[in-house]
DNA sequence: AAATTATTTCGTAATTTTGCGAAATATCAA
DNA sequence: TTGATATTTCGCAAAATTACGAAATAATTT
């Protein structure tokens, strides 16, 4: 005996993108490519914070997968960076939120 | 060996906010306040999602917790309502964020 | 080919989150 | 005082998250 209702998927997205920001690293990831407003590697990043190299590669890989940033590949390094279209429809969303 | 670097404050905040928003109902909950502009008791909430009574109980802890919302009794119900001062601060801090 | 650099993936462990139903709590009505 | 109403707390289980170090990958330099 399942109820007949469901979350919206407003409600869900919204849920998604507060996900993705809900660890200091995610957000300090996001903070540092916004405020340099360029791309960065996994190295110029982990020096900033207290967690370990795998570690910082996992919450990179949560945002990838949010599809908040994305990683171009320039051997031997991966310059991340915001992937702007989806960050704007965050933007949007939030703000309607918090209107 | 412990790296001598910490989150900042501000990023461990918006953490803090985006993961008491970071399931749907939760967010469902947020919403709801906002749209009623009052307040409303679990009962009146529980129908329109798709978890139990205890779970949302469970949920309307974590966002009182959080100081996003507080809860008003009035025998035999409880109304909860948008906590106006810590929801302005969250609104201040994500409009900053998503700026 | 071996070493170096940058980063990820794997295996694993500890902790937290999410969920439920049953039982408990508290107030009001009959 | 018994019953009805509204909601929470408890006990538990399953799943997800966070974290680390070791090993793997991939490209370049020596």
């Amino acid at each position: 005996m399942k109820k007949n209702v469901d979350f919206s998927e407003k409600h869900k997205q919204i849920a998604i993108i507060a996900k993705a920001l809900s660890h200091p690293a995610r957000v300090y990831i996001i903070e540092k490519l916004i405020s340099l407003n360029d791309c960065c590697t996994s190295g110029e990043m982990i020096g900033d914070i207290p967690i370990a190299r795998s570690t910082l590669s996992q919450h990179l890989k949560e945002l990838k997968y949010a599809g908040l940033i994305q990683g171009e590949i320039e051997p031997p390094k991966i310059k991340y960076c915001i992937n702007k279209e989806n960050w704007d429809k965050a933007k949007q969303i939030f703000n309607e939120l918090f209107k």
